[in-house]
DNA sequence: GTCAAGTTTCCTGATT
DNA sequence: TAATCAGGAAACTTGA
């Protein structure tokens, strides 16, 4: 058994890479959402396996890249299914329990993604029998529906708040600048909002979109503005939760 | 069906 | 000059 490679697009239709058919351990295309292997038998006729897949045969990891650098192939032609990933790590579609940053699995390990967030998340995958990459957000163009499958998401303080009491994520990506006050700051903002959109299932996330969204809480109450320090802010009063007795950390991986 | 909440996207302008 | 901050406006989804 050979296996292919399953992305599922933003728009509902699917992609298989033959090229990973034909080299499976050397070149495919890896693409930012959803990809999955699935097992396929050399020697039979491509077209018929793939359009006749069934969810079984999909393989029970799948892994999706947060940062695509690629670099072409065939001497620059710029073939859409001849990409070849610039990191040896992606070159090994064997799939990691301790992956590098720009890439990610997508199962139910739980080792990437925070618990609260995680058990939204994959129980959302295990209801789902295809997956499709969306553009979160406000779309532009065509009106796209959201599938009524997708459960409700947590709200970015609260997204926030859990980084800040996780130790995978405090204090590389965000840390506490004082934890008594509710103040802290990001230390690696545009990986923070990355992670967002990786959640909300949105590549096209970054931190000047985060910050804008955050900045909302100002009115409630949630979070609070600290003036003259940049990437820093402050939980407000309607912002529940932060104040454990066991700042580091309330999850223990 | 309507509405509010919570975003996401895009934008301009100010500040660091 | 780039990154960040501030906030208006519009569009969108979700849940009540």
């Amino acid at each position: 058994m050979w296996e292919a490679m399953y992305d599922v697009n933003m728009d509902g239709t699917n992609d298989f890479y033959n090229n990973m058919i034909d080299t499976p351990s050397s070149q495919y295309e890896l693409d930012c959402g959803y990809n999955y292997f699935v097992n396929y038998e050399l020697g039979k006729d491509t077209t018929a396996v793939f359009t006749n897949l069934k969810i079984e045969d999909y393989s029970e990891h799948t892994y999706e890249t947060l940062e695509t650098s690629y670099q072409p192939v065939n001497n620059g032609e710029q073939l859409q299914q001849q990409w070849q990933s610039t990191s040896d790590q992606l070159s090994q579609h064997v799939p990691v329990y301790n992956p590098p940053d720009n890439y990610y699995m997508h199962s139910n390990d739980k080792n990437y993604l925070l618990p609260t967030i995680l058990d939204v998340d994959k129980n959302y995958h295990k209801a789902t029998a295809s997956i499709v990459k969306k553009r979160a957000g406000r779309p532009r163009g065509a009106k796209v529906k959201r599938s009524k499958a997708e459960p409700k998401l947590s709200r970015i303080w609260e997204f926030i708040r859990d980084l800040l009491l996780d130790s995978q994520y405090c204090p590389t990506y965000i840390c506490w600048e004082n934890y008594e006050e509710g103040r802290f700051r990001f230390v690696q903002s545009d990986k923070v909002a990355k992670l967002w959109g990786k959640f909300k299932r949105n590549e096209r996330m970054n931190y000047e979109k985060f910050s804008r969204a955050m900045r909302y809480y100002y009115k409630t109450g949630v979070l609070l503005p600290v003036q003259g320090k940049r990437l820093v802010y402050k939980f407000g009063p309607k912002a529940t939760g932060w104040h454990t007795n066991n700042p580091n950390f309330k999850y223990d991986f």
